[in-house]
DNA sequence: GCCAACGTTGGC
DNA sequence: GCCAACGTTGGC
């Protein structure tokens, strides 16, 4: 059982784009990163917890509780010539780009990125740390346990 | 819109 | 394999 932070643009999926669809769950299409493929490919297991995290936004920060609910398998969107995410050099027979099934679980009140930053033992949450770019990235235990306490709590 | 940080590409 | 140029991410 592993945890993971992964991001999504709210203007494409949004945790309530999420709970709304069937069964809470939506395919996590768009990674495009090597790094955070291979988070998925060899270290994604069913059932593992995420913190569905909003980007490029006007308040960033994590919005949800959600798990894995597929293994990965390859994301369609590659394939897709009227896709953004389309990628020309992938091919059927092997597919460069995967995604797993994401379900929500519950949505929770926006933990942004100043309280996140000013909670004592989150200074090492990979999220936080300067440059990061990677749209999924592992979460600590230690981490993911002070972040659901802090989700139940009021805002500081 | 700005820009820092990082990833990818491609010439050599 | 090196590394400069370029593209992307994402907070502000």
């Amino acid at each position: 059982m592993n945890y993971w932070l992964m991001k999504s643009e709210p203007d494409e999926v949004s945790v309530d784009d999420a709970l709304a669809a069937p069964d809470a769950t939506v395919p996590w299409t768009g990674v495009r990163n090597y790094q955070a493929r291979n988070f998925m490919r060899d270290r994604m297991q069913v059932g593992d917890g995420v913190l569905f995290y909003h980007s490029s936004c006007a308040e960033p920060g994590i919005v949800g509780i959600a798990r894995v609910v597929s293994a990965c398998r390859a994301d369609p969107t590659q394939f897709d010539t009227k896709s953004p995410y389309f990628d020309a050099a992938s091919t059927k027979d092997a597919p460069r780009w995967l995604l797993v099934d994401v379900q929500v679980v519950k949505k929770t009140r926006t933990l942004g990125l100043p309280e996140l930053r000013a909670t004592p033992g989150l200074e090492d949450l990979l999220v936080l740390r300067k440059g990061n770019r990677l749209s999924i990235t592992p979460v600590e235990p230690r981490h993911w346990r002070l972040i659901l306490a802090l989700l139940d709590q009021q805002p500081t």
